[in-house]
DNA sequence: ATTGCTCAATAGAAGACCTCTATTAAAAAT
DNA sequence: ATTTTTAATAGAGGTCTTCTATTGAGCAAT
């Protein structure tokens, strides 16, 4: 029953009969069955279908709620059990947002002192997609924005608050200002995240509530792309406090406070509400809360 | 798998093989063999047994709260998508303490006006029972004292505050007073609860604050016996004024408020928590919102 | 100690169920 | 109209499950 209830998620997963049933290393027909198989105990059709997949019907959707819970206990208990046994190991799943990658770090450096059998994935993603992927158990933790609405049952532990910087070298327009205002930065040629991100929808709309209005000369969905160009001192970008200073400055480089207003968004620890944890996300979950004071501003 | 889990649970319930075999519908060697499938995929022993069983280990107590869980759910589940298509059909099994019986009605009664195809089995039991029967799955709500810790993860409803009479026949001692002590009451001989029973030991406790101890004539676990006795106007009772009052009473009898102290406990409706809940709880919890506002005092 | 009883584990056979390969049928794309 | 993509179906093989019958271990009473 439980696999077959796999079987529902990798096909919730890839919308595609063939592709889910290698998703769960069995054979196209092998899926077909084991779906066909839940509608008919269940008495109800739950995949709308023609000679491809279509969607899902209202009671599969509520079955496939269900599923991801019946699913993710039952890893749980598996983890959890085995965690008795052999002490924490195996591999934590991380999905963050851009703007957080150089901080996780402070998060997963005491947590390997702890626990050195653990593994970790760390996957860079937009906080639509950080959700997503808890949602469908292709993640166990995530770290992104906690400001906005949370799709789905997740339990958050507040890290920090990100605040916004001007990075650009000291001989350039703005350059030697002590803080400078978001109208002003509304001014300058910007090194961006695309507009998938939420950090670069935060920054568009304080630079639109400042009068301006975002246009970007560069735009990437990698810190890293950006990082580099600012680093030549030959562009400017906008970025966390945190971030900036994790990632260091140049003697030309500098992180200009931006003010008015002085914005700042919290940036959490996100991990299924699933009572109780798995091991490996509860050890996690204790150290961000270890951490997060030593992060507070 | 589940099938499996609930090999688990019912070995729990019957802490016996071939009764736990019994209660599943398949063999003693089938139950066992699950069982140690279990075992062998989570890799850990799960039941001390000697040549009879014995105990789980802690590893199994754990599978088996994870168990109670994925069983609960994949039930919840499959009651849902039954709802769905058949509209709420099934039944409702209610476990309530013995003074509360009375009241019951005022839950189910409308609860059928809007579901006619709802069945009902009420149980009477103690509120330790009640508790244990939610955590165990063989009951689907509870209505008992909310006052005290509970036991497992349960969402709670108050629907109202117990408060206490005596109730005896206007010319027996004290039958022609307005209002009574605690300290009278334990002077006279009554018909109480069993001790098992929280409402004897409340009575118990209030009776003992008083400076008196409870004597009781006659025990019994069903408030039917009690309330044919003291209907007699021969015995004497202290019984929940909601109590007395549904139960109806007659030209002789009367109920006395007691005071001294005005005693009252919360009495309200149980149920796992679990998110979502059953339709047929669903609609209960609906039901007890409903209600519970016409019986506040 | 011996006997008898209860209970869970084991053996082995029958059957249910699952998964595979190969193929078909239907819809979409070209 | 033809080709391609995709899911369902057919049928064989194998695995897993469940059953009956039996064994063996522990416990109690003699």
């Amino acid at each position: 029953m439980i696999d077959k209830l796999e079987f529902l998620l990798a096909l919730a997963r890839e919308k595609h009969f063939a592709r889910a049933a290698e998703a769960c290393s069995v054979t196209q027909p092998t899926l077909s069955a084991g779906i066909k198989q839940l509608e008919d105990t269940l008495g109800v059709l739950l995949v709308n279908r023609s000679s491809r997949f279509q969607d899902f019907t209202p009671e599969g959707e509520r079955v496939l709620d269900w599923a991801r819970r019946i699913v993710g206990d039952s890893r749980a208990m598996r983890q959890e059990v085995h965690a008795l046994k052999h002490g924490l190991t195996g591999r934590l799943r991380i999905a963050a947002i851009p703007t957080t990658l150089a901080m996780i770090e402070t998060l997963t450096t005491p947590y390997r002192e702890r626990h050195p059998d653990v593994k970790f994935t760390v996957r860079s993603c937009t906080s639509e997609e950080v959700l997503h992927l808890l949602d469908n158990l292709e993640a166990d933790a995530g770290v992104t924005y906690l400001d906005n609405e949370p799709v789905g049952r997740v339990t958050q532990v507040p890290l920090y608050r990100e605040r916004y910087r001007l990075l650009t070298s000291a001989d350039a327009p703005l350059g030697n200002r002590d803080k400078v205002t978001w109208a002003e930065v509304a001014k300058v040629p910007l090194c961006l995240l695309t507009p998938d991100m939420q950090n670069r929808r935060i920054i568009d709309r304080l630079l639109g509530e400042a009068g301006g209005n975002a246009q970007p000369t560069l735009e990437s969905n990698s810190m890293i792309l950006l990082y580099s160009h600012v680093r030549t001192g030959r562009w400017a970008s906008v970025m966390p406090a945190r971030l900036a200073t994790s990632l260091g400055l140049t003697d030309v480089l500098r992180a200009i406070p931006i003010v008015k207003p002085e914005a700042s968004y919290t940036i959490g620890l996100v991990v299924p509400a699933r009572e109780p944890m798995t091991p490996l996300i509860a050890a996690l979950v204790a150290e961000a809360k270890r951490v997060a004071p030593l992060l507070a501003d």
